[in-house]
DNA sequence: GATGCATACTATCAATTTGATATATAAAAG
DNA sequence: CTTTTATATATCAAATTGATAGTATGCATC
């Protein structure tokens, strides 16, 4: 699964040019699959030379040009081979965390400043997700509603697990054990 | 942060080759910032190339030579450098929820084949640091026991999301909205 | 006694991704 | 009047991924 698959997936949902696309990366799917206009168009391309989307150029007034992209039949069959991997990947690569690690090389301050930028960024997060709220529940796919339930739970643990234990990195705590294994 | 500075922290706790690296990146730095030897061999080169790191070959008997690599003064400067980013990143890319995204275009076998494998991999990794416990408390780095115990705090969450929720893809269930707002 | 696999080391390569930048127009904000 | 934001395309160097290659020893399996 890469750039290509998602960008099928999305046009199951109707014609989308890349810009269209970036912006749905932006807004939801960037959060657990980040792709920028390096990967997007690269991936249009290379899908459109293959036959799995067709396009066509659209003008438009005082805008530049729109290349609105469609999925084909082999665009769909490619799609199901790229969801049928029984064993999806689920990476993390975290500065954030490979930083604190060597945390006995550095200053308290920093560390302190660090962790109070995580856990604002966090709250921004929490605050944006809340506000922009289960509004048409029903139109939502069960998939997208489950891993949007799933962002919101994984960045309140997060959260959670900072505030209990960022005494830890500063102070001589042994970390919360019971928070660690808790559910 | 890049895996130069990964690979330069590493040295603060004395030489090692590549190899060496490789199995650290392995055992628990990969669990948050995964590398190879396509990203491993690179990175000691141009730390080599710049000064940040000498090295040694040592001849053994019975294996292959081992390039053992040092970090030097100007490295260690470069170090802090990587270290002092006040805003570092923490970024996910799961195949996992792309293709549960997509839940609505597939068939309910494959998404219950998907969500029990992903839960056994859990499990597994919940298996693994729980056996491999608090032992050497003391000796362990105030930043390793932080980023060991969010490990097992964010994998037991995922688990209990999971397993709470997977209902919603297969059943017509709306997620559960308590767990995914609450602690 | 051969065949395959695991461990110990090095290293490279094509394909992909990242993050920034280039180009161009128009409206809105300051 | 100048900067920023939005609409849209696209490319590029550098980094990373995931696989593979090469070389040597030991250990088990057939």
């Amino acid at each position: 699964m890469d750039v290509k698959t998602v960008c099928l997936g999305m046009l199951t949902d109707g014609p989308a040019s890349g810009y269209d696309m970036k912006k749905c990366f932006e807004s939801s799917f960037g959060h657990f699959f980040p792709a920028g206009y390096g990967s997007i168009y690269p991936a249009l391309a290379t899908l459109a030379r293959n036959g799995m989307v067709e396009f066509e150029d659209v003008p438009q007034e005082g805008k530049p040009d729109r290349k609105v992209y469609s999925i084909t039949d082999a665009g769909r069959q490619e799609l199901q081979k790229g969801l049928s991997n029984p064993e999806p990947t689920h990476k993390v690569r975290s500065e954030f965390l490979a930083t604190i690690w060597f945390a006995h090389l550095m200053e308290d301050e920093q560390i302190d400043a660090i962790v109070d930028n995580k856990l604002s960024e966090i709250e921004g997060f929490l605050k944006m997700i809340d506000e922009f709220p289960d509004c048409d529940c029903d139109q939502v796919p069960k998939g997208a509603q489950f891993v949007a339930g799933f962002g919101r739970h994984m960045a309140a643990s997060f959260k959670a697990y900072i505030e209990s234990n960022r005494d830890v990195l500063t102070e001589n705590k042994p970390v919360d054990v019971k928070l660690a294994i808790g559910s």
